[in-house]
DNA sequence: GCAAAAGTGTTGGAAATACACCCATGT
DNA sequence: ACATGGGTGTATTTCCAACACTTTTGC
């Protein structure tokens, strides 16, 4: 056998915390990451196995209590680098999700992030753990209200996608702008018009040519364009009214 | 002297929990509510006197810890509910706050809320409390974090009226569209083209001609409409798909 | 040379904007 | 009669949606 894995160490950790606060009768603060990740033309998301009883052999989102000297956004990203060893990563907060059975050990409020990394940078650390990177569609039943927060925080990206320029985080640096669209088909669920979709990009602005081509495609490579972020941060927003529902 | 106020009462509870909270090293979990009003032609925001040595003479948003077995939702409105007597009022959950120094007596995390009332009809309650509605202009510092609170929530909404139907809570059921527009120009602190303000919300097809005419007015009365939720509800939602930020 | 995806423009309709005059009421 | 805001229509522009063919590369 291999040494106590660490993870496994904290969850204990964890259990005594919960039934403390079970008998104190306070409520406990976490954190639940949603991390999304793109491959292979589907929207991914990264779960853990549970180690509830309870929940035996269902999957959950990663989370974690909040430390009591720890920003909520601390301890979110405290749990990405744990679990994924990357800190340089897309994270915002989406929601409290605080019902009173939500949690069967304990009432625990938790704040729902939700966070964006590019799957080909990390591969390496999941393997450690008893991660993996699931379908969207295919999801059985989550332990907790997971299921439903990941429905909302899915949700959320939808909307936010098409106003942030969130899914740059999603991708490697350099990507073309088939990529770009299938990331935003998959993330939508729509189809999209080719040529209304590369000319809404580029009349953005914000697409920086790295005059380099895709390599090792069985066809006529494309260009790769990089997300120029200063020009975005510069870029003047106006647009103010627009009631419509 | 009158007989003790049961909100004082309240607040003695508060600190000794909060002490309580501190000494054993466990976060508390509070909801804050602001409750936005309408009132000539201006935004308004329910404030109460802080109770707080630490912040005398400030003004504090409404708020209190959660209870253990009281969900979210639940204790925003009770407090709702305790303070301005309203149990019908709109209310949605906005962010989460959690930064370790931001309540000098604990660990406190909270989740604001935005609230929308019209203040006519809720005069009388109010004058009970250290209670008092404020122009958002005017404001000096508040008490915790709760100017940046405000802030969020302020943001929130004038993203969140121009999506959904939410302004006509602030409203009178019966409202002219000048009063409507109002309304907008005071969120969203533009001036807006007054046909071109009929003409969208005409062409939505959810105002609800009450063949009710104003009263009182100094110059020709306008015709009072009626928002018709049902019909909100039934309609179809399409606009799927507007990439650009 | 063939398969597969890259790249590229135009057109018609819908929605947003800008803008000015007459009308109904209270004083 | 006059002051005040209510009520209305049109012309222009801008944005979005639909749509097909040629080009480049790997095999």
């Amino acid at each position: 056998m291999l040494a106590q894995n660490p993870i496994t160490a904290q969850q204990k950790k964890l259990t005594s915390i919960l039934q403390q606060l079970k008998s104190d009768g306070t409520i406990g603060v976490s954190v639940d990451c949603v991390i999304f990740g793109f491959d292979e033309n589907e929207l991914k998301v990264l779960l853990i196995k549970s180690d509830l009883d309870k929940f035996e052999g269902q999957w959950s989102l990663l989370g974690d209590l909040v430390g009591n000297h720890e920003d909520l956004n601390e301890a979110a990203y405290r749990i990405l680098k744990e679990r994924t060893g990357m800190d340089d990563v897309y994270l915002e907060e989406v929601k409290a999700f605080g019902e009173v059975g939500r949690h069967p050990a304990a009432r625990v409020v938790t704040i729902a992030y939700c966070s964006l990394i590019n799957i080909q940078h990390h591969q390496l650390k999941i393997h450690d753990n008893e991660l993996h990177w699931h379908r969207l569609n295919t999801l059985t039943n989550l332990a907790f209200d997971h299921k439903k927060i990941l429905t909302i925080c899915h949700e959320w990206l939808q909307k936010r996608i098409q106003e942030h320029p969130l899914g740059f985080s999603l991708l490697p640096k350099k990507f073309s702008l088939r990529e770009l669209q299938n990331l935003y088909e998959a993330i939508l669920h729509v189809k999209l018009d080719r040529r209304n979709f590369r000319k809404k990009f580029f009349t953005m602005g914000l697409l920086e040519d790295t005059k380099e081509y895709e390599t090792d495609v069985p066809h006529r490579p494309g260009k790769l364009y990089r997300f120029n972020y200063e020009k975005y941060k510069q870029k003047e927003r106006k647009k103010w009214f627009g009631i419509d529902f």
